[in-house]
DNA sequence: AACCATACGGAACTTGGATTCCGGTTGTCA
DNA sequence: TGACAACCGGAATCCAAGTTCCGTATGGTT
């Protein structure tokens, strides 16, 4: 996106960010992370600026609102699941592969708030969409079954299914245990039998 | 603690409402279950005084917090929940008893959105302990372990994971559909193999 | 080294809801 | 049928965020 024939880009692609302001931005997405990591969603605006070692009115003049900042991060994440199905199709199997990428996502949700938090409360196919990772959920299920090691009748539709119910676990019943439970059901539910 | 013969009775146990009083609360419950119901535990006292005919002041007489009037409602469902899981334990065999109450509680939640909200919020192990559901749906699991019909390593910390999932899975993903085929899953998840 | 568009900080403002208060009603009981 | 404690209604108050504003500071440029 950076290359130096950036000539045809669209919109608004604004000149680039003063020094401060680019160093700025980044503080704040780096508070931010780790704010709503630990505090989930509703984690004050006011933090994420005395994290930052940022006045609020600079955490506003890059994210116009709160809703923007976390969908910034919101969007990271996804975009590291992306990441994780890459590797996952690299896996001997799709079964495996797609065991591997449910418990890895489950991982990352597990250690951060706001995103279980997102996860179950919001539906975000979009963004699931536009990073690729439906496609590659899908690819995935379609190899398994076509091994035989995943029922028939599973769905790229059962993986947001059980993402929201993980996460869901996550955020009400503390400790490890409770999710990967709850994970392992879900693959022994989606196995062929 | 201002009757005359004010004898044993522990801490608060006050004296009967007043007519209008009594009638008042009945009117204030009525209202909240169905403005929390599909308003979620965000609605407003407001617009359960104003479904009731009510003055903001008297739901606070007889509801001190939100809260309260919150709890109230939760446990008369877990109230219902617990009598429906009287009705499973009629049941030919545990598993089928097992699988009626998942599916009816279910049924239950899907009903109501701020039950959802609750059941996938918040821990109420306390509630479900007290109510005896907890009592009952161990019995119904063992019965059904020692029929063979169930996976040995079910336990019944596992129903609290499935009701967490499932009532997130509603508040997310509009529909029956999903709720339904999450349901399905998890009970061939546990299913014996 | 002066200029000014960009940025910054953080006090002040706004808003949405919960909760309180208090003058006016109404059951209940003698 | 008074008298009064128990209630009621709903405007006013309080509070916790999010968001705006504006005087000041600072990179970048000539």
């Amino acid at each position: 996106m950076t290359s130096p024939a950036a000539s045809a880009i669209p919109v608004h692609e604004a000149r680039p960010l003063r020094a401060d302001a680019r160093r700025n931005r980044e503080r704040i997405l780096k508070a931010a992370r780790a704010v709503f990591a630990d505090q989930g969603i509703d984690a004050q605006i006011d933090d994420v600026a005395k994290r930052a070692k940022v006045g609020v009115g600079t955490v506003y003049r890059h994210f116009p609102t709160k809703e923007q900042l976390l969908d910034a991060i919101v969007r990271e994440h996804f975009e590291a699941i992306a990441e994780m199905a890459r590797g996952a199709l690299e896996a001997e199997d799709g079964w495996t592969g797609f065991c591997q990428l449910l418990w890895s996502a489950a991982e990352r949700n597990a250690a951060d708030r706001s995103l279980c938090e997102v996860m179950s409360a919001r539906d975000k196919s979009d963004v699931v969409e536009e990073c690729g990772l439906a496609a590659m959920t899908s690819e995935l299920m379609t190899r398994a079954k076509a091994e035989g090691t995943m029922r028939a009748d599973a769905t790229p539709l059962d993986v947001p299914v059980i993402m929201i119910g993980v996460s869901a676990v996550m955020q009400t019943l503390p400790g490890e245990e409770p999710w990967r439970r709850y994970i392992a059901l879900m693959l022994d539910g989606l196995r062929a039998s």
